[in-house]
DNA sequence: TAAAAACATGCAATCTGAGTGCATTATTGA
DNA sequence: TCAATAATGCACTCAGATTGCATGTTTTTA
């Protein structure tokens, strides 16, 4: 077990206090954050500072972005790569339309996709959107 | 060969001026096109018309929102279904991160995904990212 | 260890794209 | 032809994303 200060360092990230809570703050969500999202968790700290935190953590490879087609940047937590390459950029995506989270479907893979000549993969996304499990009653 | 003055009416859309240039507009490109982009093409005609119109061919049918993670929408024509069902929804989408253009591949359809239990799935949508055809020089 | 350099934070402000309200103009159909 | 309905244009609003700058804090190095 890393401490999360650790983890941050690992990272050349400064672990500031903000940044220790946002990390945890994160952590203990199952569902990819926004902005306003992580706002609310905070009573103290400024809009710009969570916003350069969290920005800060996607450079350093510790967050990802999560487009989940409603037009509003969503982040969560990279799961640490087990192998050697990281997978983070194989994600899926599934976006509730009905209580609007998003949860990254880490265990399910996407296919592998042939393109037509030419067109060079570097990263794919797959969102689904229909009701979440919480909301189907299922 | 159907008239784009029929196209439109048969999606209950009245053909005015506008909406004729802007379906051929549509036709005429090979990609996604983002509310600028259409802008761009139009001297006359005002901004809002033009939103309104994207809109409307939209809510009729006509056309498809592309999320092509840029935080942009972009919008293509529909193409005419061949059989009785439109597909329209489960195609993939190529974003060139060097030309920021986006291109549906309306060829390639999305595999079969089996989701957690409780997942339901209602709509799909798959964007890969990395370098065109045009850009890559192959 | 003091001073300089580098980085983090907070506040105010800007920017961009999306979307709406309303008055005016055009189109349609009784 | 006239009333009803829809389309257009202009002026806004709104939200989220992003930056500039002053200040505070940590790190580095002489």
């Amino acid at each position: 077990m890393v401490s999360i200060e650790q983890v941050l360092r690992d990272h050349q990230i400064r672990p500031t206090a903000i940044r220790l809570l946002m990390y945890r703050f994160l952590k203990d969500s199952q569902v990819a954050l926004s902005l306003n999202d992580i706002e609310s968790g905070f009573d103290q700290s400024e809009r710009t500072t969570l916003y350069r935190t969290i920005k800060t953590f996607e450079r350093k490879g510790l967050v990802h972005q999560v487009d989940d087609g409603t037009g509003v940047a969503k982040y969560a937590l990279d799961k640490p790569a087990n192998g050697k390459q990281s997978t983070q950029d194989l994600h899926l995506h599934f976006h509730c339309t009905n209580c609007n989270e998003t949860t990254c479907l880490t265990e399910h893979k996407i296919p592998h996709i042939s393109l037509p000549t030419g067109f060079i993969p570097e990263d794919m996304n797959l969102l689904i959107k229909g009701v979440c499990d919480k909301c189907s009653g299922q």
